[in-house]
DNA sequence: ATGTCCATCATCGATGGA
């Protein structure tokens, strides 16, 4: 099984750099970011053309995030990361997907720094980290992906010293992160290439794809019953290097789901629903008057509030 | 400070975000 995780940086405007991608590639679930697009403007026609299922949570000019799966639909757990019923932003979306449960998200990029954009990722970080508990608490096979916006450590940046007071590296970020991973989860790219240079994103300026001066922000995390699964993992980085491209790369892991022996993952979604946020609650009473424009699973009818781990 | 690219609209050039 292989799983990707891609910020497209624009659906709209990278969707033929997206389907060219997919058709080569054939990752099995592929978690995007950054689809800087609305609910209705997700292109499901081309997407479903190229044989996944998705399921999405768009929002408009910025953020939006979103689950495929090839030739099965994701089973949604839920959208809107939990804690803050105040946050509006698209960045969070969770998923079953052959037994695995898929977070996809988009953690804040938090420049400039310090500043209330930073403390709004400091914050997100820490809430991503309390639904990083619960989801090992139920022992299923998960996997983590997407955009974190963090450089672990300096070996994940092309002239550290030049980041030391960004967002991306500051010691406040690079603690939350490894935080984050001391919970029992596995840097499934780091874990394969000890040691080794590996970058996800280049800028746009300055020809920092041609000087490679990058960085490796896009990271996937295994949960302990799935760690022994992983086979491989890389970066689609010749993705960089095409016409009009995004400024990621698709990075993957590929696993053996056999070697993970039985997961609890068919558990996970009823044990830690996603709370329900008020962006989609609102969302909800919007499009209430016509039919759903995404999934079915997309309604907020699996929110089961009995269950709810506590805040 | 710069650089590039994207989406938006109180549009066709500005702005804000990354």
């Amino acid at each position: 099984m292989r799983i990707a995780t891609f910020n497209v940086n624009g659906i709209g405007s990278r969707l033929p750099a997206l389907l060219q991608w997919l058709e080569e590639k054939q990752p099995d679930v592929a978690c995007l970011q950054e689809l800087k697009a609305p609910q209705e403007k997700f292109p499901l026609e081309a997407i479903r053309a190229a044989g996944y299922e998705a399921i999405w949570h768009g929002q408009k000019s910025w953020n939006g995030v979103a689950i495929l799966a090839k030739g099965t639909m994701p089973q949604e757990i839920g959208r809107g990361l939990p804690g803050d019923p105040e946050d509006e932003q698209s960045r969070y979306i969770e998923a079953v997907v052959h037994d695995v449960v898929i977070a996809c998200l988009y953690l804040p990029n938090g420049n400039p720094a310090p500043g209330p954009k930073f403390d709004y990722k400091l914050k997100w970080f820490e809430r991503l980290i309390r639904r990083g508990e619960q989801l090992l608490a139920t022992g299923a096979k998960v996997v983590m992906a997407g955009d974190f916006n963090v450089m672990p450590t300096e070996l994940d940046v092309y002239k550290p010293e030049r980041w030391v007071d960004d967002a991306l590296f500051r010691p406040e970020t690079r603690e939350a992160f490894h935080r984050l991973v001391a919970q029992g989860w596995t840097d499934a790219l780091r874990t394969l290439h000890p040691g080794e240079k590996i970058y996800t994103f280049w800028d746009y300026f300055r020809n920092a794809y041609g000087r490679d001066a990058g960085l490796r922000i896009d990271h996937l995390l295994l949960s302990p019953a799935l760690a022994p699964a992983l086979q491989a993992a890389g970066v689609d980085r010749d993705v960089r290097g095409r016409e009009k491209p995004s400024d990621h790369a698709p990075t993957w892991i590929e696993l053996d789901l056999a070697a993970a022996g039985q997961g609890k993952a068919a558990a996970a979604p009823d044990a830690v629903p996603v709370k329900a946020t008020a962006a989609r609650k609102t969302a909800a009473r919007k499009t209430a008057a016509k039919p759903a424009v995404d999934s079915p699973t997309a309604a907020p009818a699996r929110r089961k509030t009995k269950s709810e781990p506590a805040a």
